[in-house]
DNA sequence: CGGTGTCTTGACGGTACTCAAAATCTGTGG
DNA sequence: CCACAGATTTTGAGTACCGTCAAGACACCG
C-alpha cells in the first residue's frame, strides 16, 4: 500500500515508501514528498509526542503556532458555538495533518479519540521547509484539496439525508478511511461516542443510537464491544446511505 | 481594498494592486501573486469568456482539464444525489477559483447565477505556472485553506442552526462576501432562487420562503426588487444566527 | 397584457428533538 | 475476581419543527 493514498485515495506518482524517520511511520504525510536531505532536515526539526487518549491538541482561537501531524491514533476536529452546542467538521486518522491555515489563530478545537503519537513543527519550520522542498508544499496542497472534497461529503450527508442514511454514511466513511490507511474496511475501531457522532452528523445522540440500533436489526452493523465494529455489507450499505 | 482579500478576509503582506493584464479584473485571484512577467506569460495562455446567466462551467464527473477563474459574475457549486436531491456546496463570487482539484475529474457542478466573465486555465498551464512562479502556487494553496474555511463554517449552519438561524447565517456570508469584494455589505446583489439557497442550507423552499418573511417582519431583512436585499442591522442579524 | 416561473401562505403529517428512566458497558479498587 | 460507581447507550413517550402538498399571489419577460 503506497502511503501517499492514506488521504488522497488515488494512487501516486510515487512508490517509494520512505518513513519519516523521526515519525517512523509508515503512513507518510508530508514526509512522503521528501527525499532523504528532506527527511533528515525534517527529524532534527519536529518534536514527536505521545498523546493520551481525550487530550487536547489545539483550540479555536489559540495562536496557531504550529501544525500538527498525527501519526497514529484518531482526533476529532470540531467547533463550538456561542450556546455551546457543539459541530464536529470530521474525525482525521494516521497520516493527517491538524491545524494548517494561514490565519493567525485555530479555526476549530482539535481533540485526541484515542491514544496516539503526534509529530509538531513550528510555523517558521513549516514555511522553512515549503521553500525548500517545492515537492512537500506540492503535498500540502494535495492534503488541503482532499480534505475539502471530505468536508463538501459531509456538508452533503448533513444537508441532504435522512438520519439513519447519514449514519450510514458515517459508517462509510470511516470504512474509506481505513481504506486509506491500509487497514481492514470490514473491522473497523470506532472509538467516538453517540454523542459525537451526533454532533458530526447535526442529529441528538438519541437518533444516533436509533439509527445504530435499525440497522444492527437489518444486519448491516455488528458491534462487537471494545469500540469495534464489522460491516457486513458494505454494498448494502451504501444503498441505505443513498436512500435506495 | 486590497484584492488578496477577496477570498482571505485577512489583510495580506502584498500591497501592490497589479490587474491581471488579460482579464482586467480589479479582484486579482491567483494572478494577484504573480509579477510582470508573470502576468505576461499568463494573459497569453488563458481565455478569457464571457458566460451567461445559468450556464454550465463544468459537470461533476467531467474530466477536470482545467480551472476556472469567476472574474466577474456569482456562479453556484453543487452535487446532485442519486435521487435527484441537490446540495449546494457553496455560492462563488468575483476572484473565486472553481474546479482546482488534483483529481481526474471534478467533483461537483458548477453553474453561473448571473452572466460574467472567467478565465479558463488548462492544467498542463496551471501546472507549468505553479513550478515557474512559486509565489503563485504559495496563493493557490491559501485560496484552497480559505474555502475548506468557508466549508466548515457551511456545515456548522447546515449541522446546528435552526431554519431561520440558517437563512441569517447564509445573508451574514454574502454581506462578508460582498465586503471582500469591496463592495457595500448591507446592500447585496442576490440572485439566487429560494430552491437555491434551501439545498445550500438543507431547507425545503418553503421553509426557506417562511424565515425570510419572519426576518422581514422584523426588520431585518429589507427586499427592493431586482434581486437585491438591504440588511439595515448587520449585528442583530448576528444573534438571530446564533440564537441568541 | 398574458403566460410562466417564483414566491408566499395555509393545512397536515412525519421525522427527529427533548425529557426521562432503565439497561449496559467500562474502569477502578477492594 | 468481583463489586461498584460513573459514563454511555438504549428505549419510550410526548412534542416541535420542518417537509410535503396544494392553492393563490406576485414578478418578470416577451
Amino acid at each position: 500500500m503506497n502511503p501517499l493514498d492514506s488521504l488522497t485515495g488515488q494512487k501516486t506518482a510515487q512508490s517509494a515508501v520512505t518513513p519519516c524517520t523521526r515519525c517512523g511511520s509508515r503512513i507518510a504525510g508530508i514526509c512522503a514528498a521528501l527525499d532523504i536531505a528532506g527527511l533528515d532536515e525534517m527529524s532534527h526539526e519536529t518534536r514527536r509526542n505521545a498523546v493520551q487518549a481525550h487530550e487536547t491538541l489545539f483550540r479555536e482561537g489559540d495562536p496557531a503556532s504550529s501544525v500538527v501531524m498525527l501519526v497514529s491514533g484518531m482526533a476529532k476536529l470540531s467547533r463550538l458555538m456561542a450556546d455551546g452546542r457543539q459541530q464536529v467538521l470530521g474525525f482525521r486518522f494516521a497520516g493527517d495533518i491538524l491545524g494548517f491555515t494561514q490565519g493567525k489563530s485555530h479555526s476549530a478545537d482539535a481533540e485526541m479519540l484515542t491514544e496516539g503519537v503526534v509529530c509538531r513543527m513550528t510555523r517558521p519550520q513549516l514555511e522553512g521547509m515549503l521553500e525548500r522542498f517545492p515537492a512537500a508544499q506540492r503535498r500540502l496542497m494535495d492534503l488541503c484539496v482532499q480534505e475539502l472534497a471530505l468536508t463538501q461529503d459531509q456538508l452533503v450527508t448533513v444537508g441532504r439525508r435522512h438520519a439513519e442514511q447519514r449514519v450510514a454514511a458515517f459508517l462509510l466513511s470511516l470504512s474509506v478511511a481505513a481504506r486509506r490507511r491500509g487497514d481492514r474496511v470490514q473491522h473497523l475501531e470506532m472509538p467516538m461516542t453517540r454523542a459525537e457522532i451526533g454532533d458530526l452528523l447535526g442529529l441528538a445522540l438519541e437518533t444516533v443510537s436509533r439509527a445504530f440500533t435499525a440497522l444492527r436489526k437489518r444486519g448491516l452493523v455488528v458491534e462487537t464491544g471494545g469500540h469495534r465494529v464489522e460491516l457486513p455489507d458494505l454494498e448494502a450499505l451504501a444503498l441505505v446511505a443513498d436512500g435506495v
